[in-house]
RNA sequence: GGCGACAUAGCCAAGUGGUAAGGCAGAGGUCUGCAAAAUCUCCAUCCCCGGUUCAAAUCCGGGUGUCGCCUCCA
């Protein structure tokens, strides 16, 4: 099993802190709006990181955590004319919805913020009291400068940053780099008690707090968006290193990020999608595949064209699974041929989730199942496995199956063609057909009457 | 200015030294009274130039082009 580490930029092999267990950290959502499609591809991609491992047996923790308490929320609050926590929490239920419909596994925990205050503020007070923080009215800021590993996994040199910088210098700080801790709040804003006076946490310690809390001082796998890398992921990293001198996770992974017909998504160019417009016009496995078919480190393109295109071909593997009724497969026979393409999708996988080879081989389990000149408990044995495959990607989930579909109420317009039918009938003087015809409507509570205007038709019951 | 990614058929996309996975679209066949569905078959030498090698899409050098990060952001 090899992953891409961000830290070290190259791919390694993964050995967990502990035999037959993974722990593993993804950023979730700052719940001040309904998260997006490019939010999704990550949800998505950890999601079946989290399944693959499961799939090797492994026992996972899956922590992602849930920001309820930030400046964003408190704009959309002020926007709104609502309390912050009416927003974070209207929400954090518009996530918890939109990744249930989107197929995404419930973490094993799903920490928010505001419920680990109080863990928050001791970690500042001890990096103050190691001397990584300095307070100044009333606001904490971490003292890059006497931490030497900053940027070490970021890469970046923060001198060599300072040429370029658009920074707004801020007076209170030391050096540009540091971050707030703590903040200090202004009227009107929500407040914690705290050793510094009355405030809120700045955004980096939170995941520091929840990831510890959950998973230990450090762990396995932490994961989220490329742009999370700087300062995000190298400030929580930085907490770490000063509180203990360990790394928070053995394993930095990061996926691309997402453009619409080229261009970054913005609400400005008009072409920012929810994940909940999508799901209005797309099943969920139509986006997973279509994020899926490409490797998680790429950037990726979105289009309703590309959209359209992943839902044909995941309807091309359901397809082929409704030919065997995989459930009738000789539980004991081994086929060497589906072994073989089990074996390449797992080699995909191990080689930094490599999603696009392990969609190939859930097709070409799918071109056995289709091949009528082969014996059927191959077949039969290939539709299991593509199941069981496919699954590990998430697709093929009961509960997403898109509902029965539904026609609007046809009846009035189906007996309109009936009666014409039986009008041409009468016409040919087939007076049998058209006599039963009218019994049988008849049967059904529906009264004709022959008139000089033609047939009149109510419903009698 | 600093750091980084990418360039494979009409489109999407795997492939990191041994002679191009897979999907969508398209073409042709089978099946069918017709249509649809289903099914089978076909469809690229890898941005340009130079180099290394018995052998390169894959390594090296130089171009050209596209994109991202350095500021809240998945």
């Amino acid at each position: 099993m090899k992953i891409y580490n961000t830290k070290t930029r190259s791919k390694e092999d993964f050995i967990p802190l502990e035999a037959g267990k993974l722990k593993l950290y993804a950023c979730g959502p700052t719940v001040y709006n309904y998260f997006h499609i490019g939010n999704a591809r990550a949800f998505i991609f950890f999601d079946v990181v989290r399944r693959y491992f499961e799939y090797l047996g492994y026992e996972v923790s899956y922590v992602q955590n849930i920001t309820d308490i930030d400046d964003k929320i408190i704009e959309q609050a002020i926007a709104e004319n609502k309390d912050f926590s009416q927003i974070a929490a209207y929400y954090a239920d518009a996530f918890l919805e939109d990744s249930r419909r989107l197929g995404i596994k419930p973490p094993t925990v799903q920490p928010r913020a505001t419920e680990v205050m109080q863990e928050i503020i001791a970690l500042i007070k001890e990096l103050e009291d190691k001397g990584f923080a300095y307070e100044v009215n009333g606001n904490v800021y971490f003292d890059t400068g006497v931490l030497d590993t900053y940027g070490s996994l970021s890469g970046k040199k923060i001198e060599e940053q300072l040429a370029g910088a658009r920074v707004i210098e801020n007076t209170e700080k030391k050096h540009p780099a540091d971050f707030t801790l703590w903040k200090a709040s202004k009227p009107g804003e929500p407040v914690w008690q705290s050793p510094w006076g009355e405030g809120r946490p700045g955004w980096h310690t939170e995941c520091v707090v929840m990831s510890q809390q959950h998973l230990g001082r450090s762990f396995d796998i932490h994961g989220g968006g490329i742009d999370l890398v700087f300062p995000h992921h190298e400030n929580e990293n930085a907490q770490a290193m000063a509180l203990s001198g360990k790394p928070l996770a053995r394993y930095w992974m990061h996926n691309g990020f997402l453009n619409v017909d080229g261009d970054k998504m913005s609400k400005s160019l008009k072409n920012f999608f929810t994940a909940r417009d999508i799901l209005k016009e797309y099943p969920a496995e139509a986006i997973r595949f279509f994020f899926l078919s490409k490797h998680y480190r790429s950037p990726i393109d979105f289009s309703k064209e590309l959209m359209t295109e992943s839902h044909k071909a995941v309807q091309n593997l359901h397809s082929a699974l409704a030919l065997m009724d995989e459930s009738a497969a000789p539980e004991s026979t081994e086929h060497s041929e589906i072994q073989a393409i089990e074996t390449k999708f797992r080699d995909g996988m191990n080689d930094d989730f490599n999603t696009a080879k392990a969609i190939a081989s859930l097709f070409e389990l799918a071109s056995i199942i289709r091949n009528s000149k082969l014996e059927t408990p191959l077949r039969q044995a290939a539709a299991k496995s593509l199941l069981e495959l496919g699954s590990v990607l998430g697709f093929f989930q009961e509960e997403l199956a898109p509902a029965e579909t539904s026609l609007p109420d046809l009846s009035a317009y189906l007996i309109e063609m009936i009666l014409r039918y039986r009008s041409e009938a009468r016409a040919n003087k087939d007076w049998a057909l058209s006599d039963r015809i009218r019994d049988e409507l008849k049967e059904l509570g529906i009264e004709i009457k022959d008139s000089p205007e033609g047939t009149k038709w109510s419903i009698n019951k």
